[in-house]
DNA sequence: CGTACGCTTATTTTT
DNA sequence: TAAGCGTACG
């Protein structure tokens, strides 16, 4: 088990105890190391499972994890406590409910659940959603809880965030009538009952001596003071990150947190995983030094073994659409050469830049794959389905009461509706309690939705849990609904799968060997007597958190010999044998919303630093001139990562167009007739307006902006736009017919 | 109650 | 471009 591991790994592995630092590079075995480390602690009697915990942040791999390590021992696993930060918080609460201040059936309240719930709660409020825009409110009540933040605790300086603060509050009690739990609200929730509860925070603190934390790099403030916390008593945290692949900043997470780590543990050992097994060596060497260039990193250069490998090849096209054709052409002569479909990947900055692909794709015969966009748990119907189930379970989740009470249709109008909530206000009910509240035409169509409701929850007392969706499915009358509905077939069919899913739910669970995936030996007798993890929670309940917590596959598409398609950020963690990277323009890739800051810029850069170290032999950048979007021909300066690269590891298969004056010099033999249609007035790479002609690259000057340079060009006569990276004051996009710009010359 | 039209807006995303 | 949203109308 350990003679297969490099010398760092070994290290990494055997620590039998004190916390560690495990910095792990791209492709540099670290999942091996997670797994294999849990194992050896197992097998040398250095750890019970019971006393394992490993985290990660995605179902997919913390799956990986369980499944490894279950294939490396010969014992059950199933003691350990392996899942994501939100599943294994949600285990706690589930296990403490009482404690937590929650109700038995609380209910997770998904991202669309929760914006949905801020939208009711700004209207019941008459909060001006034009000052206040749900999205943002969102923002706010989330990156408070992602401090740690109450809304008590939140300071506020001004009117503004003192409004912000009180939704905040109105909010908190919504959910806590509603019995509802939002994605941040499990962790802090979870927290908090540690923090709150001695008796249980010991237990938990005594029982895990081992933790292990994958992607460290990804977590947030409120996940470290959990992992502290809850580490309290650990003879080691092993916490598993690489920096330079930290790429969800945007989302709250903070790299720092490795920093902290270093300094919070300081007895902790830090140790390098710098050997690479994955990429040959230009397309290493190249990544090396493009990650360079960032600063405060904390320090690692990848290296292999497997030889210099070929050289990265660079091709520049004059449109999205020549690029996309080119990059086709490609792939077909490298399934020619031996490369599986599935082995090939294009990767883009945005998934709007998918579009072209595909049409280049489809229109030449190439079968292939698109990652992202909805997901099983998210279809309409599902959630439709879902929100009746979850009803039957708790009547008084109003959040799911609003969004089927009235679908199908069944007479229950906004009229209706409006009294119904003023009752339920003036005597602080859920809706469902203030039914009989309301009187009339309205008040008995609402008294048979409540009855309907009420019958659901017989029926999940009597029948499993597939027939409990079954027949919920019928009596809700969305089966009869979709029927109708002309193109109701797919949704149809997605119903007919949330029937399956819950039976594999509901077999999963019995082989587990327990309704509600707590290990057997921990319940009932079995367990030590003042066992707190024996959780009560009905199938139903499982299910839906389940979904909740698991939206599901993108889409499981068989026959996967199929070239893959997916954003920078999905291929984190993938590898390829050949890769396409697309769109290196500057303001796509960087993405120009980066440009104003420093550390946008940085991670972009860590972003390129990902999408090229996905690659294991061949590696392609591509660029287009100019390209759609948002409707408009945009064109466009090479991305300055580009640059970046060491040339050494780079050929250009198309021209180089060299940066003359800071513009393209176009005049390179690329395919037919390049800019023919798209070519604005006059020039074959600028705008014409008023007599002054405007480059991507020219350097112009603004009376109140100051210097800047041209990124991009769109539009023609009173459209024509710029957008111009000032000096001073960063990206600015400007219509040319208004602005007052000067060239500046040379 | 459902549809149609017009307006707005436009990274990256997991739980 | 195109999707998503809100309002207005039938």
């Amino acid at each position: 088990m350990i003679e297969t591991l490099n010398d760092p790994q070994r290290e990494a592995v055997t620590l039998s105890q004190g916390h560690a630092l495990i910095l792990a590079g791209a492709g540099s075995g670290k999942t091996k190391v997670l797994t294999t480390r849990i194992a050896w602690l197992v097998q040398n009697r250095l750890a019970s499972p019971l006393a394992i915990l490993a985290v990660t942040f995605t179902n997919k791999a913390a799956r990986e994890m369980q499944t490894r390590v279950a294939a490396a021992l010969p014992i059950n696993t199933r003691g350990m406590w392996i899942g994501t930060f939100h599943g294994l918080c949600h285990r706690l609460l589930r296990a403490h409910s009482r404690d937590a201040g929650l109700p038995q059936s609380f209910q997770i309240l998904d991202t669309t659940d929760q914006l949905a719930a801020i939208k009711r709660l700004l209207k019941a409020n008459g909060v001006d959603d034009e000052k206040y825009p749900p999205r943002d409110v969102q923002r706010f009540i989330n990156s408070s809880k992602e401090e740690g933040l109450r809304s008590h605790a939140v300071t506020v300086d001004d009117p503004f965030s003192r409004q912000l603060r009180d939704i905040y509050a109105l909010y908190e009690s919504q959910c806590e009538r509603d019995g509802v739990v939002d994605f941040p609200e499990l962790l802090l929730r979870a927290l908090e009952l540690l923090q709150r509860h001695e008796p249980i925070r010991t237990h938990y603190q005594q029982r895990f001596r081992h933790i292990l934390v994958d992607e460290f790099q990804d977590t947030n403030r409120l996940q470290y003071q959990w992992l502290q916390l809850l580490g309290g008593g650990a003879l080691s945290i092993f916490a598993v990150g690489d920096d330079d692949q930290s790429i969800y900043a945007f989302r709250g997470a903070n790299v720092g947190n490795m920093a902290d780590f270093e300094r919070d543990y300081a007895n902790g050992q830090v140790i390098r995983l710098e050997q690479n097994y994955r990429s040959h060596g230009h397309i290493l060497d190249a990544a090396n030094g493009l990650i360079a260039q960032n600063s405060g990193r904390l320090g690692k250069t990848l290296w292999t073994d497997a030889g210099e490998g070929e050289l990265i090849r660079v091709i520049e096209q004059p449109t999205d659409h020549a690029e996309a054709h080119w990059i086709v052409d490609e792939i077909r002569s490298l399934t020619q050469e031996d490369f599986g479909r599935s082995d090939i990947a294009i990767l883009y900055r945005s998934n709007a830049q998918s579009r072209v692909l595909e049409h280049a794709l489809f229109s030449s015969g190439i079968a292939y794959r698109v990652y992202g966009g909805l997901r099983f748990f998210e279809r309409q119907e599902v959630k439709h389905a879902l929100a009746y189930l979850r009803l039957a379970s708790r009547a008084d989740d109003d959040t799911s009461w609003l969004r089927v009470v009235n679908f199908p249709a069944r007479g229950i109008g906004a009229r209706s509706l409006e009294s119904l909530t003023d009752q339920a206000r003036a005597h602080g009910t859920s809706l469902a309690q203030a039914v009989p509240r309301v009187a009339g035409k309205a008040g008995s169509h609402l008294a048979q939705f409540l009855t309907m409701v009420h019958q659901m929850h017989q029926d999940t007392q009597r029948l499993s849990l597939a027939e409990t969706v079954d027949q919920i499915l019928e009596t809700s009358g969305l089966r009869d609904h979709y029927r109708q509905q002309r193109d109701g077939a797919e949704r149809l069919e997605n119903l007919d799968e949330l029937v399956t899913a819950a039976k594999v739910f509901e077999l999963e669970e019995e082989l587990a060997g327990l309704p509600c995936g707590v290990p057997r030996e921990q319940r009932g007798s079995s367990a030590e007597p003042d066992d707190p993890e024996v959780i009560p929670m009905s199938p139903l309940d499982g299910f839906l958190s389940h979904a909740a917590l698991e939206s599901g596959d993108t889409q499981a598409q068989a026959g996967e010999q199929a070239v893959q398609l997916m954003t920078v950020h999905a291929a984190k963690g993938l590898e390829f044998e050949a890769v396409f990277i697309s769109g290196l323009e500057d303001g796509l890739f960087p993405h120009e919303n980066s440009l104003n800051e420093s550390s946008g810029l940085e991670e972009e850069r860590r972003l390129m630093y990902v999408a090229m170290t996905r690659a294991r032999q061949r590696l392609y950048l591509s660029l287009a001139q100019s390209r759609m979007l948002h409707g408009q021909t945009r064109y466009s300066i090479r991305s300055r990562f580009l640059e970046e690269v060491p040339e050494a590891h780079t050929k250009w298969l198309t021209p180089r167009a060299t940066m003359m004056g800071g513009w393209l010099d176009q005049s390179h033999a690329g395919s037919g007739s390049p800019m023919k249609a798209a070519a604005p007035v006059g020039t074959s790479n600028g705008l014409a307006v008023g007599g002054v002609r405007f480059r991507v690259g020219q350097g112009v000057r603004h009376p109140r902006f100051g210097e800047g340079t041209v990124l991009a060009l769109s539009g023609l006569g009173l459209d024509a736009q710029a957008q111009i990276h000032f000096l001073d004051v960063g990206t600015k996009t400007l219509a040319l017919g208004i602005a007052k710009l000067d060239i500046i010359e040379g």
